[in-house]
RNA sequence: GGACACUUAGCUCAGUUGGGAGAGCACCUCCUUGACGUGGAGGGGGUCAGGGGUUCGAGUCCCUUAGUGUCCACCA
């Protein structure tokens, strides 16, 4: 049966179909098979919250790529997927849900609510999968994981406890960073800093006197952007180098308000350029200053409540608000005479990334990796290229986080998540860390347990994920086979939070690195360059641009003008070419199949056969060129140059040139050598090319190419295009390349002279090379087809051809179209000299080059001949309109 | 304060070992040719931010200036 494509391509109608087929003839799948070479990705978990983003669809389409072209290589390519149970994320947005309803989280209880968020996951958790599933993605769905999954948890159980024998896990009280809202800690790596208007308040302590009693007139002052801390101040530090305070070294100050006496301490930390060079000390509620109290041994007084309000400790102003306690004591102050300015002041404030609430830093216990050592292999993985980070300029960004690295705090006051596995003994107060439950204290033989509250940060898990998901503590065969992994693909977003924990993780409980590359993608931003964002409005939904343009054009888009790293505007002209580009494909096809017979065999299995005209090889050596070059940017994961050479290939040469050029041969068939090689040709060139496409645009690719296959196949599974030694035809390539340069020449002459399409028009074709004129006597067929002639004649003289036929000048010949009631013959000379003036230029140029000696010593040889090459030809081309011109002006 | 990136056609961006400036969109002219008007043919438009250097040769490498953006950083 003569085979049929819509008259435009409809990606709604055959997307979702597609897709179910894929997943039930279970393509996606990869099993461990020792005769293939593995390769492998594992996808970063969404989370289970989450709705599809254009992040999302970044990621998705990067990976999705280099996992279908991969699988067509003949590796055995596994995309391991699965979802993040994004603790705190997770657990914001049910609170949320649940206050709505009037429920407050801890009225409800640990146990109820946790039922509640297993509830949501189920309900929530495949939104997500099913979205992801709409872009195409060849995961391995059989595999899907979860990080709160059975094995996840062992696997975050067994590494906690590996750790805290290590040494390399350790409960201490230190300096956090707090968030008042969300009333848990939270990691360095989850503050963000915003530049904010402040105010710089320049405040004076009294000095007590050698006597003891409070001086009325020596005064120390100093500068702070947060007078509410001076409830915890125990201290008043200077610079020991400092000459200027050198009669209060060793003195004291009270504290107003509060009526405490401070300890001027002498520690270098103190810049003497800034301020007064004074600085208060709040161990408490300052980083820096918890440094300086444990110097000088100073007391921690902490005067904030988890909420952020004041506490017992902040004596008269317990209970308020920080904001509102910070007013009163300037006001306190200012009428103490103690204010002395205030001055408007910008400066960085810490805030949390989910809520955007200022950050308070407090001490609190808690739990820390210890980094010092472990981030040793993952910085020399990255220095000595075991690790390639995509583009490189990551690894500066990656060193200066590793170089600066802190302690990293992971536990959290949150519920939703892994339990820390740490039990109290309700007597003595024993911390025992273990997979289970202890059932009795080593130190004083109770048997009652306190498991601890607090859960792991959600990345604790994730930086287990690559091999978490193939079995791991378990030796099973997966994970020896597909691990490790190859391509991690990301966004440069998440290199702190994911990417170096994952390193360090894995050369810590594997003895190996997770991966080989990283690859890195940018943004996708609005039309006008701004981050999509809730509060903005302007983000897209990739689901609405799938519904309406198409997957494939979605993805296409998406790879497109775009070089790693980089981040991209997203508007929807850019897509509309996308859906060009899938309905060119998909009309070139349809042309294709229009044009074989019924119940031919279709010739994609069959041999090369005998009849190949020039531009069948011609094609078929752009094609193979390619091919070539295709796999080679791939290889380089340079995505965006592959396709746009596929794009290229498909729609200037196949589409443009070549289909045009064999139509005569198609509508022909008294020849039937000619017509068979023609449509080997087309179905073979088409078939290559799909294939390259494929990974890009899988769907229409596959629609395709099923419709054209006699058998029920898939492309997805079909061999990647190789590059072939005999497919190249050099002198074929070449003779097209000057048909096509004439035809052009035609084209252009009868533009520029306003000759209507429908008049046609005879064609000579002039050379004195036999050569030359044997290439268009084989092609005579495109003048009339592409270039209006209504004859062409191939002949070495001007014999029969009117003086005033207009001219068209390439290298090796002169064209001739002989319009005589039409031609101006003083615009024609015009023309012409233009076009010699240009040569002149071009063949200066040349000359100059060619003369220089430096050039012709240094330069590489080939570099050398291409030029002689190129002046040669400008040379020919000069001569011929220069006789021509000579002819004209008679 | 440090680091990194960007500055190329009206707009959005490619341009990866340095060797005659590209794409898409927009714009102008023409085309109801039997795959496609989501198309075809032709065209206009750029001193590749400015300056200096290396080189036979620089959009591409080095230095510098300016503008923009991002990340990091405890200066109270």
């Amino acid at each position: 049966m003569k085979k049929e494509l819509e008259k435009t391509y409809n990606p709604r109608d055959i997307e979702d179909r597609l897709y179910q087929k894929w997943e039930e003839k279970k393509y996606f799948h990869a099993e461990v098979d020792k005769t293939k070479k593995p390769f492998t990705i594992v996808i970063p978990p969404p989370n289970i919250t989450g709705k599809l983003h254009m992040g999302h669809a970044f990621d998705q389409t990067l990976q999705d790529i280099l996992i279908r072209w991969k699988r067509m290589q003949g590796y055995n390519a596994l995309w391991q997927p699965g979802t993040d149970h994004a603790s705190i994320a997770t657990e914001v947005k049910i609170t949320d849900e649940l206050k709505k309803q009037g429920i407050d989280k801890r009225e409800m209880g640990r146990e109820k609510f946790l039922e509640k968020a297993w509830e949501w996951k189920k309900e929530y958790g495949g939104t997500i999968v099913s979205q992801l599933k709409k872009l195409g993605s060849s995961c391995d769905w059989d595999r899907e994981r979860f990080t709160m999954d059975e094995g996840c948890n062992e696997a975050v159980t067994e590494v906690f406890v590996k750790m805290h024998e290590k040494g390399y896990i350790y409960k201490g009280s230190r300096i956090v960073n707090w968030c008042p809202v969300c009333k848990t800690s939270i990691s360095d790596a989850e503050v963000e800093y915003e530049e904010q208007a402040g105010h710089l308040w320049h405040i004076k302590y009294p000095l007590i006197e050698d006597d003891g009693s409070v001086s009325t007139t020596r005064f120390i002052e100093f500068a702070t952007t947060r007078p509410e801390t001076m409830l915890g101040d125990t201290a008043v530090a200077i610079n020991p180098e400092d000459e200027r305070y050198k009669d209060y070294r060793g003195k004291k100050v009270l504290l107003p308000i509060v009526n405490r006496e401070l300890p001027i301490v002498e520690d270098s930390y103190v810049d003497m350029e800034f301020g007064t060079g004074v600085v208060k000390i709040t161990p408490a509620h300052d980083p820096n200053d918890f440094e300086v109290g444990k110097r000088h041994n100073l007391q921690e007084i902490n005067v904030l409540n988890d909420d952020a309000t004041i506490n017992a400790n902040g004596g008269k102003f317990e209970g308020m608000d920080r904001y509102e306690c910070r007013d009163a004591i300037v006001k306190e102050l200012d009428e103490m005479g103690l204010l002395v300015k205030i001055e408007d002041y910008s400066h960085n404030v810490g805030t949390h990334d989910r809520c955007h609430t200022t950050v308070e830093p407090m001490i609190k216990a808690q739990w820390f990796v210890k980094m010092d050592e472990l981030i040793k292999p993952a910085v020399k993985a990255v220095k000595e290229g075991e690790i390639k980070l995509i583009p490189p300029r990551m690894d500066k960004i990656y060193f200066n986080w590793t170089d600066n690295i802190r302690d990293w705090c992971i536990s959290r006051q949150l519920w939703w998540g892994h339990r820390i596995p740490a039990y109290y003994c309700d007597k003595c107060g024993e911390v025992v860390v273990s997979k289970e439950a202890p059932k009795v204290c080593p130190k004083c033989g109770c048997e009652h347990f306190t498991q601890d509250p607090d859960t792991l940060d959600t990345w604790f898990s994730s930086a287990l994920w690559p091999f978490e998901t193939l079995g791991w503590p378990h030796e099973t065969e997966d994970l020896k086979y597909f691990f490790p992994t190859d391509v991690l693909v990301t966004g440069y977003d998440i290199i702190f939070f994911w990417v170096i924990r994952m390193i360090f993780s894995s050369y810590e409980h594997m003895g190996t690195y997770p991966f080989k590359t990283v690859l890195f993608h940018g943004l996708i931003r609005d039309s006008q360059g701004r981050k999509m964002s809730k509060s903005l409005g302007n983000g897209i939904d990739p689901l609405e641009v799938i519904q309406n343009y198409g997957a494939d054009a979605l993805r296409l888009t998406i790879v497109t003008g775009n070089a790693p790293g980089n981040d991209m505007r997203f508007y929807n002209e850019r897509v509309e070419n996308s859906r060009n580009f899938a309905n060119k494909v998909w009309n070139a096809s349809r042309f294709i199949m229009m044009n074989m017979a019924e119940d031919a065999p279709s010739a994609i299995h069959q041999p090369m056969p005998s009849g190949l005209e020039p531009v069948d090889h011609w094609i078929l050596s752009k094609l193979n060129k390619t091919i070539k070059e295709v796999t080679e940017n791939m290889e380089k994961f340079e995505l965006g140059i592959a396709v746009q050479k596929v794009y290229d290939f498909i729609w200037d040469e196949f589409c443009d040139w070549y289909i045009e050029m064999v139509k005569p041969r198609l509508y022909n068939s008294d020849n039937a050598v000619s017509h068979e090689a023609a449509l080997w040709t087309l179905q073979t060139v088409l078939i290559n090319a799909l294939k390259l496409l494929h990974p890009y645009m899988p769907f229409v690719t596959e629609e395709i190419f099923c419709t054209l296959q006699d058998e029920e196949e898939s492309i997805m599974i079909s061999d990647w295009p190789v590059y072939k030694d005999e497919w190249n035809f050099t002198d074929d390539e070449k003779a097209i390349e000057t048909i096509k340069e004439a035809v052009r020449g035609i084209r252009n002459v009868r533009t520029q002279m306003n000759v209507a399409p429908s008049r046609k028009a005879k064609v000579f074709v002039v050379s004195d090379k036999k050569e030359v004129l044997d290439i268009f006597t084989t092609g005579k067929l495109f003048f009339e087809a592409l270039a209006y002639a209504s004859e062409s004649v191939c002949q070495t003289g001007k014999d029969g051809i009117a003086d005033d036929a207009v001219s068209v000048v390439i290298a090796d010949a002169t064209v001739y179209i002989p319009f005589s009631d039409l031609v101006d013959i003083s615009a024609e000379i015009e023309r012409l000299t233009k076009e010699q003036k240009k040569l002149e230029g071009e063949l200066k140029r040349s000359q100059n080059m060619l003369s220089n000696e430096k050039f012709l010593s240094k330069a590489p040889a080939e570099k050398i001949a291409e030029e002689k090459e190129k002046q040669q030809k400008y040379q020919q081309t000069y001569d011929q309109i220069t006789e021509r011109l000579a002819q004209l002006s008679k």
